[in-house]
DNA sequence: GTGGTCTAGACCACA
DNA sequence: GTGGTCTAGACCACA
């Protein structure tokens, strides 16, 4: 149900967490749409219920879904996407700003930047 | 001695441990330096020897200071500035790939790199 | 709730780490369940909630428990006994080897170690 | 000067100061012997000089040398075998007790100190 | 109620 | 004087 790629070394629960996060703001998943069972989800992904779990409690404390005890989890209503676009906002300025202090240069984000939305953008 | 301001809303530790690491990228601080002590960093920034004491503890931890008891702390020896810096991008890519995920423009982030870096740089 | 004593003079967090990790490992905490809160453990024990905060979060970053902010402390999914038995083993090589090194004999060990596994074990 | 092989994973400082530790028990350093200056043994060692001089600090703080500031370290004089046997059996306790608390058996410790100590004590 | 942060202040071992 | 540990107690955001 998920095409969610787990990866790298991040923490599992963590890649999940803005995998769907992701789907969230790319609109595949829309307001009130209902999330795929817990068990689902781990058995589909090949990882423990524990993991999906802690995802689905960090993305219900962030107030992107919700979750209805015996009945399910929801994406929640109102201005999610500015929600998750705010939070990554957060993120981007602070990770920016220690780059700076570290002595990256401009050029080196510029090149990643690139590399992520694609040159085209020229 | 440390001239470090501390602001925002992130937890002061957290403020203090980058402040520090970014002295010692920028070459403020160097390898085999000695830190100021705890409580004479905490008296002057106007905080809790406690909190200055988590800030240095997490330093050592991340490798970047090591603390002697008794003696007091030191700027690390191998490559500090290597470990700032490599943390640091890892953090900013993936910042970046969840900004773009949640569909913030490659503009905006160029509008934040400017602010930081100074548009000079043009 | 835990049946942990404090004694010796390893520092209390220090103790209380070991004791949970000990409570995991012998199964009476199985993955999925809930420790009792913070303030809990330290009415409990008598200690302060800083000491069982630190603990704690020892814990956390030893990936043997996952915190969710006004929810609770939960053991963690993935193979949590491996990793206690792979740190308490690599710990054991080590110390092993200082004593060795140290000009401790075989035989001082073997005593040790019947006081611990009890030497009904023969 | 010292023959010490460093490898594995373990801290540069901590492996310094164990093979140091390891060279006073086995008499291959004896009582107010000088070290090697803190320089020499970088140069030798291919380390930071600071590395060597957090092992010699961390000597010096467990009793096992003494620094004469301009002069030099000197294996310190009383009982230091006894001082590093002590050291070492503190550590070896608190070890065997973590690995008998995650349910690591008896055998498989009698294991490892046969390879270490050498079958043939039997 | 819960984890997390922070202040104020004490004590310890060690140099 | 120094790093480190600990108590007592407050406040915060969040559920």
């Amino acid at each position: 149900m998920f095409n969610i790629r787990l990866e790298g070394k991040l923490p599992v629960y963590e890649q999940l967490y803005n995998g769907i996060a992701s789907l969230i703001s790319k609109g595949e998943l829309s307001s009130d749409d209902k999330l795929p069972a817990v068990r689902e989800v781990a058995k589909q992904l090949g990882i423990n219920p524990n993991t999906v779990q802690k995802s689905y409690a960090l993305l219900e404390q962030a107030g992107l879904i919700y979750s209805i005890p015996a009945k399910g989890s929801y994406v929640a209503s109102e201005g999610v996407k500015d929600i998750i676009k705010k939070e990554a906002l957060k993120n981007l300025e602070s990770a920016l700003a220690s780059a700076y202090n570290s002595g990256i240069e401009r050029a080196e984000t510029i090149i990643i930047i690139d590399r992520i939305w694609g040159a085209e953008a020229k």
